[in-house]
DNA sequence: GATTAGCACTCGCTCCCAATGAGTGCCAGA
DNA sequence: TCTGGCACTCATTGGGAGCGAGTGCTAATC
């Protein structure tokens, strides 16, 4: 069924898919008799293009104009013909500088994601970065008064808070509850949180009956706590700058979310020029669940991946490509940035652009 | 200098300006002899607007056209002859059922600025409460393993909890701090912070050597805490998710920003098509530091109000109108709310809407 | 057999022009 | 003061001609 690609009409192929990279305009035989490099004449060339739009690699808007890649195009062209470039010096600097460990974890999100959107003139995705591996570091109790609830703060990994109220069924003294810190502290101060959780589940398997008053007390609060949290409700109150939740237990992977910067970079692509293109898109990006679905596909990855036009499965995003890169944390994929724009962005320059900045987000998140 | 108008020429203005409100397109001298209710022919009419049109009420678009209202024109139309209606019962019993009080501040505020864009099919916006008069309840210090970085916690108001990690010359044991949170809970539990700040202001001037150990550490830590916030450091984090803070102290105005909804609604309106006027309006929303300004000089006023055109001083939102309304808590105004649009919209509805959802808002937060 | 030149054809784009019609300004008369 | 009438303006619409880029096909050439 697939045919063979010949290797001259691969060079025709990148050559069309460059040239309509470059000008947004159906490329055309004479044109490409002229810039392939090949000695070919357009009539050469037309006869090579049928081959092409048989196997669906391009097609022509209309009769008389020349011809445009299609997904499969693209696809073929990033998969096998694409000649990256590394990112430009300058902006290598501007990235590095940008992206000093010294600030907060937020605010190199804030400024990777708005990297590069500058850089590409399109627009800049940094997902929050997910630790599956969270630390334990320190547990508290704090009794609020009026009623029964207790003030749960953690502080996991490196002085990362989060923290939230419980209300358990009746009413614990102060010292119960500084009892309580303790032994959970002394116990699982350096685990991470699904290892706690495991332990938790079986301690409260082992005859309940047997525990002693104080760590009764503490498997109590802490189940309450470390139950998994219903999905969304912790993650969205988080991504609106809500300290605390009620309901929401610290599932771990706290946080979810990601920032996006320069959308209205995207205004200025002719293909998504529509309107109605464009209002389908933002409210995507506003749903946010649709995108992270994608994005958490993307994490699976190792390396710098692209997702051209309808390939993402999301109909808003028909007419764009992504480009991700995971980035790691000691080791351990924790989350993705990457670059939304039209099908017809430069590849060529936008991959390794993603990719290093992938890998100086990692650096930086691992220096601090 | 500014001319009297006439009552006919009022009524004439107020018919125009609705019909363009309904109809989105110029309004000719035919339409309103037959819908202003006066018993003139078009020729008079004209006549009218001639005068209308020299007082800079109305303007018309080209020679052969209607006439359309002009910003000073939808100033008066809402000013002096807009009939208001008030919101349709359906509205009314979906929004209360909405911002019912049980749930958190922060998905009360996500849904009433999604409900404010459903029902007016334009950008709903809501102001997150900004509580100049914010109540201490409780403070906790939880010393860091590690170093000498202490966590506090501040539980303010109802049950509202913040956090931030402060780093203090020496290293204070845990029973100093203990005694440290004692004391300060003692002295100023259900104070509001600019009090506390200025009781230890003077507390801190009154001879330092004479306060007792205990006392000298309270003061210390608190005067660390309470220090004004570098203006938007904390702010930004908060907006973003984060809960964590090094840096920016508890100023008692803490999370400012908004919530903005249906941002999307916006690219229906033939007036805001053009992509570049689209683009300058969602760049303004994310910079945000405009924005906040023009709500800021909204909390002032103590009823509804309407920003028509470049009024609103910032030229991205020329061609928008803004309706705002403060909304209270325990009689104080916390934040504003409203909805912004082009600015032929519905006046006579939005404006009560807004009106009555800054109440309900208030009303619930109130509740909780 | 592959390549090329030539040629007729398609079709989107632009420009021009005429027709349309909504709406105006003005003037003279009621 | 109002109104009817009239000439005028001007955005909009639709059709037709001309243009040009590019194609597919065929026949000649290497």
């Amino acid at each position: 069924m697939t045919q063979e690609i010949g290797e001259r009409a691969q060079l025709i192929l990148k050559t069309l898919v460059e040239s309509y990279i470059r000008e947004g305009q159906p490329v055309g035989s004479r044109l490409l008799a002229r810039d392939s490099g090949l000695e070919l004449s357009p009539a050469t060339i037309r006869n090579i293009m049928i081959d092409l739009e048989e196997l669906g690699m391009v097609a022509s808007p209309h009769t008389s104009a020349g011809r445009i890649p299609t997904a499969k195009g693209y696809r073929l062209f990033v998969d096998a013909l694409l000649t990256v470039q590394p990112p430009d010096s300058g902006e290598m600097v501007r990235l590095k500088n940008q992206l000093n460990p010294g600030v907060s974890v937020e605010s190199l999100l804030e400024s990777t994601s708005s990297m590069l959107s500058n850089i590409t003139r399109m627009a800049g995705l940094v997902m929050v970065p997910r630790r599956e591996h969270t630390v334990l570091r320190q547990i508290e109790f704090l009794p609020l008064s009026g009623d029964n609830r207790v003030l749960v703060i953690v502080v996991i990994n490196g002085h990362e808070v989060q923290n939230r109220v419980i209300q358990p069924r009746r009413r614990y003294s102060e010292s119960e509850l500084q009892e309580a810190a303790n032994y959970l502290n002394a116990m699982f101060a350096g685990k991470d949180l699904p290892t706690i959780r495991n332990c938790l589940l079986s301690e409260m398997g082992a005859a309940r009956e047997t525990l002693n008053g104080m760590m009764q007390t503490a498997v109590e609060m802490a189940e309450e706590v470390f139950a998994p949290a219903p999905s969304g409700a912790q993650g969205r109150a988080a991504a609106k700058g809500f300290a605390s939740a009620v309901g929401g237990g610290m599932s771990g992977a706290a946080e979810p979310g990601y920032l996006l910067a320069g959308q209205t970079n995207l205004m200025d692509f002719a293909e998504l020029s529509s309107v109605e293109k464009l209002r389908q898109l933002f409210d995507a990006f506003n749903q946010k669940r649709d995108m992270l679905d994608l994005l958490d596909q993307c994490m699976r990855a190792e390396a710098a991946q692209v997702f051209i036009g309808a390939e993402s499965g999301y109909k808003a995003l028909d007419e764009c490509s992504i480009v991700t890169a995971p980035y790691e944390v000691e080791g351990q994929v924790v989350g993705v940035l990457g670059v939304i724009g039209p099908t017809r962005m430069a590849y060529h320059r936008v991959i390794p652009l993603v990719d290093v900045t992938a890998k100086l987000l990692g650096a930086a998140l691992n220096q601090r």
